[in-house]
Parts: C-alpha cells; structure tokens; sequence
DNA sequence: TGTTTACTCTATTATATTGATAGGGTAAAG
DNA sequence: CTTTACCCTATCAATATAATAGAGTAAACA
C-alpha cells in the first residue's frame, strides 16, 4: 500500500512542477488545491527540501519551488526519499540491502527469486519516469 | 514491505511443492525447516486451504498438502490472498477497487498515472510466475 | 525598526496493522 | 479410546502511520 506521504509528497510535486513559472508557491496554496493535511504536507515539503528536491522561502512572497528540470526528476529518487525502498524485502534491495534474518541462504530462497524480479520490474518503471511524465493533459 | 504473512506463505507452498510425492506435511516440520513461528504459520496455512490452495489431513499422519500442480498455481492467486491487492492505491486495483476519497478525478491524478504503470508491471511479474518456478535448485 | 508572513522544528496523540502467543476444541487414525 | 494434529477464537505487544498543536525563526516590506 502506498502510503500518504508518498501519495502527497507526489502530488505537490506534480502543483509544483506544473506551474507556469517557478516562483514559490505557499503551503497553504498546495494542501487545499490537493485536499492535503496542511500540517502533515508541511512536513513532507521539509523533507524534500532537505533532499534536494526543493527550494524555500521564507517571508512574504515565500514558499517551495522545485529546485530541478522536471524531467530530470526520476522517481526512483522520488520513491526512496518518500517511500522508502523500492524492494519489498531487505535481501533484494540495492539501496537499503540487509540480510533477512530469518532466512539462512538467500541463493535457495523462493522468495528471493520472486521479489527479485518484482523489484527490476519496479525499478524499470521508476526509472523511466521522472516528474515530467506524472503531469496531465 | 512484504509481510511476514505472505513470505511465510510463500515458503511453506515452496516447500510443499518441493515434495517428492504429496503426502500431508505436518505444520510443525514446515514451521521448523523454514524457521517460522509455528502458531502462526497455522493460520497461514488455514487461509490458504479455504481459500482453494491447500488440502489437509487431520489426525495421524496428518498435514497440509498441495490440492494443484505447482505449475497451475499462478502467483497473482497466491499473492491477492496473502498480501492483499497488487496495486499500491485501491483506485487502480483490478480485484479490490475503490475511490480514492481525497482524490476529486482519477483521469487528472498525477498518482493515478505513475501507480497504473506499477501494477501493470506488477500484475506481469506474477501472471508470469507460478509455484513451480519460485522452486531453486 | 517593527510587523507580518510563512517556513522550521519538536512533541503529542489517535488509529490501525502486524506478528506472535495462549489455550481449548474437534476430527480422524489406529 | 487414546493419541495425533489440524481448527478456531481471543488477546496482546510492538510498530508505523497520519494527523494535530504550538512555539520558534528568517525574510520581506513599509
């Protein structure tokens, strides 16, 4: 299941990218354009901020603008940073590898061999889309 | 994130399909070659015999055995009853549809669009894989 | 310089889900 | 009729998610 953040942080991602220019726009302005918690998106625009993603200005006049080309955007960037990893489990992850500690041999493991090729699946889609492409019309 | 649920589902379908012949297995040798929790690998394997996957056998020499061939045991089948829907927002489920109550039109969404792509490349990985190919060695 | 604007940060809370455990019940084998 | 092993319900701790509250700070602008 995709979680709120995700779901939210995408799209004031796409607000953001789809506007004329870059100029900032308010929080404010994002969360009731996307139905959004103001509180709980102010969060999320902090930590994409933190990442890279987006620029911010305090003041009047001030707000978050995207700091990249939308289509320099990948969502695989987008994913991690919001979501988290792209595997669905630790053992087949590249950004967040970790053993499974339940498990004794990863090379024998049917679940490994499944999600595997679950996450190159998942990775091919993130990887061909960036920002640019989840704008409509 | 899988949830143990389905792993554990997946582990003890692999193991049964690795049988030499069908007899019933006991969930306390399942539970102990596949280190799971053996209460809690019981309800798992009762899912799956309601929910067409499995057969058992009560009393002794009893146990849980495989009611199809590996091969016919598509894993879309077997993940919609462990995880759940594949698609990771209701509004492009196939199986378990459902709007999205924050989202005002699907045909605008910028989450819509990516995630559509998700399950399809999803729903590839799994309408391509069966039991019997989750089996190594 | 001072007031307003709007982002920044920490803390708290409600809710749901997951994963695990306990314990008694029941059908079947032998 | 006893043993085996599945069946079923209930409970609980831990964790993550989502939302909210409130005080703090930097910048704009008059």
């Amino acid at each position: 299941m995709l979680s709120k953040k995700t779901k939210y942080g995408l799209k004031a991602l796409t607000y953001l990218a789809s506007q004329k220019d870059n100029k900032p726009v308010q929080i404010s302005e994002i969360a009731k354009h996307e139905n959004i918690s103001q509180k709980f998106l102010e969060s999320i625009l902090l930590s994409l901020r933190k990442t890279g993603f987006l620029g911010s200005k305090k003041g009047k006049g001030g707000g978050y603008y995207l700091i990249k080309d939308p289509k320099a955007v990948l969502m695989t960037d987008v994913m991690r940073i919001l979501e988290g990893p792209i595997a669905m489990v630790p053992c087949v992850s590249l950004n967040f590898y970790e053993k499974c500690d339940d498990c004794p041999d990863e090379n024998t493991c049917s679940v490994n061999k499944l999600m595997l090729k679950v996450r190159d699946a998942n990775l091919e889609v993130y990887r061909n889309n960036t920002l640019a492409d989840l704008i409509t019309g």
